[in-house]
DNA sequence: CTTAGCACTCCAATCTCCTGAGTGCTAATG
DNA sequence: CATTAGCACTCAGGAGATTGGAGTGCTAAG
C-alpha cells in the first residue's frame, strides 16, 4: 500500500493542518495552500482514497478529514519534516535550561517543569540506573545518644545516609570492626550477588554489633535495589489547554491516568532507534491513553545514570515541533547534568551527594 | 446583628443541603426536613431577613439561595455540628494511615495524597521547622579520587550530606584539622550568628584545607537557612470532580494558583485556635482563590519539626467533614511519624540472634 | 406572628429552523 | 484516462422561539 508522492503530500498536508487548528481539514483547506496545484475535485478522490487505506478518518459525513492513529504513525515515520527552531525558541529553551538546582533529584524536577513549560503539556522525568548499583565504601558515624549515622557510598558518586538508633549499646570499637567488616564484605556487589549466607557471614563477623547488621543491610539492600530515581509529573493542568479536553470528564482520566506506574512502564516496550520516540494513541498499553500520544526522550546524564523525559497530549500534537524541542534538551541535558556535578573548580554550582535524608 | 434560633436553624440548613447538592436551596426544601414545623411562607421571610443581612445571595430572582461568603463564616464558627466519623470511615482512615516509606520526605508526600484521597480535593503538606537548625555536628570522609563527602548533623536529628570534588589535593591530615575547626567553631549557631568573620576566622585555621572552606560554608548556610522541607501537593485534578468547576477556565485558574507561593504564604495569616483552620473564599490573600476556600490542619512531628497540610475546594465544601477527618489526621500523624522515625529501635531487629523478617 | 394563596420572574431545557462547510458523484474536458 | 467543474445532498451547530417549573415576594386572612 505505498502512496503516491501526491498522496503523501495530501496527508501531510491534513496532518500539519489539523495538528494547527484541531478542525477537520476539508479539500479546499488543502487546495488552497500555495505548492498544490490540484483542484479540490482531485484531493476528494485522494481523500476517499486515503480513508480507504485507513490512513484518514471522517468525524461525519459532511466533514473534512482527520488523520488516524495509523495516519499519524505513517506521518511520523516518513512524511515528518523536519522543525527548524526559530532564534528566539533557541534562545528560549537554552535560557531555560540553566537548571538551578545543584541537587540531582531537584534537577530531574526542574527538567520536567521545563520541558511541561516548554512544549506546553504535562511532562513526566525520571532517572535510572543504567548499571547495576554496588556499595562502594561504608561508614559508621556515631551520633551520640544511642544512634549512628550510616553512610553509604554507591558507585556512580551517589550518597545515601540513613540515622539509626542503637537497639544495643554498642562501643566505638565495635563500631569499627561492623564497619570494616562490612567494607571488606560488602563492597562491589550487586543486589543480587547479596547472598542470605553473605549476611550471616557477616553476622557472625561482627561480633557485638551483630543486631546491627539486618538495619544496616536492609537499608543497603533497598539503596541497591532502587533502579529508578523519584518519578517527576509537571504540567497537568496544561492538558486543559488543549481542545480536546475541553470536556472534564475526558481530560480527568487521562490526568489521573498519569502516575507512576503506568509512565514507567511505557518506555521499556520500544525500540531504541533514536532520542525521541512515539506512542500514538492506541500503541499506548494502557488504555486510557488510547486518545493520547506520548512523545519521550532519553539523555545520558554520567555516572551510570540515564535520563527519561516525556511529554503527554492528544494524539493530534505537533511531533515535529515537539521533537525538535526534545531533541535540543536531548543534546544538551546531559552537559548541564556534567557541569553542576562536576564544578568543583567554579565556586558557585558545588558538586552535590544525591539525597540527603533524615 | 444577633440571629434567631430559628434563623440559626435556617442558615445551618441551607449550608447543609447547598453543600451537597450544589443547587440554591429554596424554602420549599427546608420546609419539607424533619424537624422544621413552620411554613415555607416564613423560611421565605426569614430568607429575606438573612439576605439583608449579608449571609445568604441569591444567583438570580427565581432561585433559590446560597450561603456568602460571611454565611459560611458564621456557619464554620458557630453553627456547624460535629461530624461524627462512621465505623467505617474511621476504620479506612485508620488503615490508609500506615505509611509505608520512613523517609521523611516521602512520608510527607504521601500525606498529601493520602488527605487529597480522602477529602476527594486536591491537598497540599509540608514540614517546616519550629526553630532555628544548628549544626550538631561535621563530618568529612574522604571518597577517593580527589573528593570527600561532607556529612553534617543538623539539630533534630537531620542528616544532610554533599560530595564535594576537591579543588585542590588535600592530606587526611588536612582534612582532620578542617573537621575539628568545623566542629569548634561553627556548631551550634543558627544561620544568623555565622558571620562574616567568624567565617574568615574558620578559613584562616584551616590551613592546607582552606580552599574547601567556602564550599562547606555555603552547603551548611544553605541547609541551615532551610526552614520548610520539600512542598507537596496532590490530586488537583480532583478539583475537576466539583461541579463548579466544570467550567475548565475557572479550574484552571485555581489548579494554576496552587502552588508553593501561595500556599506556603497562606497559613502565616492565621490565629492559632485549634487544630484545623479555615480561609472561606475572599479571606484568601490569593485572587485566584477568592472562590475557593482552604482548610487546613498542623501537627506536631517532633524533633522540632510541624506539619501542614491543608485542603482546597470550592466554598461550597463540607466543612464539617473535612474538620472531622483532619482532625483524626491532627490526632494520629504525630504518632505516626515518631513510630517511623524510631522504627529502628522497635519491631525489626531484636537483640537476641532473632532473625529479621523481610 | 404565621401562613395560604397568587401573580410574577426567570432559568434552563427542548424544539425548530437555517446556514454553510463539506462531501460524493457525474459528466465534461484536454 | 486522469483531472476538474458542477451540482445535489448531508449534517453539525448556532440562533431564536416556546414552554415548564421552581422559586420568589406580597397580600390578606387566621
Amino acid at each position: 500500500m505505498d502512496l503516491t508522492p501526491r498522496q503523501k503530500q495530501i496527508l501531510r498536508a491534513i496532518v500539519d493542518i489539523y495538528v494547527s487548528t484541531a478542525e477537520p481539514v476539508g479539500s479546499k483547506a488543502i487546495a488552497a495552500l500555495p505548492d498544490v496545484d490540484f483542484s479540490s475535485a482531485t484531493i476528494r478522490n485522494e481523500m476517499a482514497d486515503l480513508t480507504q487505506m485507513g490512513l484518514l478518518e471522517q468525524p461525519h459525513t459532511s466533514a473534512g478529514r482527520i488523520p488516524s492513529p495509523a495516519g499519524y504513525r505513517l506521518y511520523i515515520d516518513e512524511l515528518m519534516q523536519d522543525y527548524r527552531l526559530s532564534l528566539d525558541e533557541t534562545k528560549s529553551l537554552h535560557d531555560a535550561l540553566q537548571l538551578k538546582s545543584q541537587e540531582f533529584d531537584e534537577m530531574m524536577s526542574q527538567v520536567g517543569k521545563l520541558v511541561s513549560k516548554m512544549t506546553d503539556l504535562p511532562a513526566y522525568a525520571i532517572a535510572s540506573r543504567q548499571n547495576q548499583a554496588v556499595a562502594k565504601h561504608f561508614e559508621l558515624l556515631s551520633a551520640g545518644s544511642g544512634s549512628i549515622i550510616l553512610v553509604l557510598m554507591l558507585s556512580g558518586d551517589e550518597v545515601k545516609n540513613k540515622l539509626i538508633k542503637l537497639p544495643v549499646s554498642v562501643t566505638d570499637d565495635d563500631l569499627r570492626l561492623l564497619s570494616a567488616v562490612l567494607n571488606t564484605s560488602m563492597t562491589d556487589l550487586t543486589a543480587g550477588q547479596i547472598s542470605a549466607e553473605l549476611l550471616e557471614k557477616v553476622t557472625r563477623s561482627a561480633g557485638a554489633a551483630a543486631p546491627l547488621v539486618p538495619l544496616v543491610t536492609e537499608f543497603t539492600l533497598e539503596c541497591l535495589r532502587q533502579q529508578h530515581g523519584d518519578f517527576h509529573l509537571a504540567g497537568q493542568m496544561r492538558l486543559l489547554n488543549q481542545p480536546e479536553f475541553r470536556d472534564v470528564s475526558k481530560a480527568r482520566e487521562v490526568i489521573e491516568s498519569l502516575d507512576e506506574d503506568v509512565l514507567t512502564n511505557l518506555p521499556t516496550v520500544l525500540p531504541k532507534d533514536g532520542p525521541v520516540q512515539f506512542l500514538v494513541g492506541p500503541e499506548n498499553v494502557a488504555k486510557e491513553l488510547k486518545d493520547s500520544s506520548v512523545v519521550m526522550m532519553r539523555f545520558d546524564i554520567g555516572d551510570g545514570m540515564q535520563g527519561t523525559v516525556g511529554v503527554v497530549g492528544p494524539t493530534r500534537m505537533d511531533y515535529a515541533k515537539i521533537t525538535a524541542k526534545l531533541g535540543y534538551f536531548a543534546e544538551n541535558l546531559g552537559k548541564m547534568f556534567q557541569k553542576n556535578a562536576g564544578a568543583a573548580a567554579a565556586p558557585p554550582a558545588l558538586p552535590d551527594g544525591m539525597k540527603s535524608e533524615k
